[in-house]
DNA sequence: ACTGAAAATGACGCGCG
DNA sequence: CGCGCGTCATTTTCAGT
């Protein structure tokens, strides 16, 4: 990983399609070593895909909720067994396990209100080892970014 | 929007890289009118942009921290005026407006738990107009996910 | 369907550490 | 000495018309 290394996951951070042909020219590499390198990323798993960039409102999620969610265990297998269960949440775009009273944060994603409270009692708490939620409602997104910070090198 | 639209979506978020012939076979399409699509889709800012998904921890990012900030006015001016600040964070991954006390989720990045306090000394409290802060961290994430659901149609 | 461009692959010599 | 770059060439595949 030196500095050239991060020049290509940058670019491709900002345009997940640029050819190795632009990408080489970019970094200031010629087109072969610059796809060995990138072969090597997607190996050691520091680029893990690539995605399109969408709007949310356009496909009909117009509502974003942070939910909170405490369980009655923190031990590994009540936190293994609920991320198995929040693995089959479609709604459910972020998952992060956090430090203090050891909750757990969601980002969900709904059509709207309505689905958002489908989603709440068919789902979320149809899984069993949750003490309680707290759901917080976004007006909007301010940013939402896919490019990590350069890494000071 | 039909169908077809929504696989084509669909398909770019698990595969950014597709190709279009690729993508033509697999939505059921001869490739020509899939094209078409995809710049529709592209015109209409359906799709916005393409990116490589990045492990942060390769590149040296690993801590992230949801950070919410209260303001001290909430008014349009105020918000406006945090939000082009908030802009210029690169640490800054997604930044939500809330509703209730209309206060402010960040998810920040950083390399280590001194970097996130020169962001918290250096960057954040030094934008104008914060009345209060409240940092949480995560010990890892869950679920990080890039395509949407499948919109009911 | 066609044409130009790009990807994937491999071989080879070179230079810098 | 060896790893990584550059150059070149070939074949296959893709994009755009």
């Amino acid at each position: 990983m030196d500095q050239i290394d991060r020049k290509i996951v940058r670019a491709l951070q900002q345009d997940g399609r640029i050819t190795v042909l632009d990408l080489a020219e970019k970094v200031g590499l010629s087109p072969t070593p610059c796809a060995r390198r990138l072969d090597r990323l997607r190996r050691d798993e520091v680029i893990t895909g690539y995605s399109a960039q969408v709007d949310p409102e356009k496909l009909g999620f117009g509502v974003t909720i942070f939910v909170s969610v405490e369980l009655e265990k923190q031990d590994r297998n009540a936190i293994d067994a609920f991320e198995r269960a929040i693995l089959r949440c479609d709604e459910v775009m972020e998952c992060y396990l956090m430090t203090g009273s050891r909750d757990i944060l969601l980002r969900v994603v709904a059509r709207d209100l309505t689905a958002f409270d489908a989603f709440l009692e068919n789902r979320l708490m149809q899984i069993p080892g949750i003490r309680n939620l707290r759901s917080n409602f976004a007006l909007r997104a301010m940013v939402k970014r896919d490019v990590l910070p350069m890494a000071t090198g």
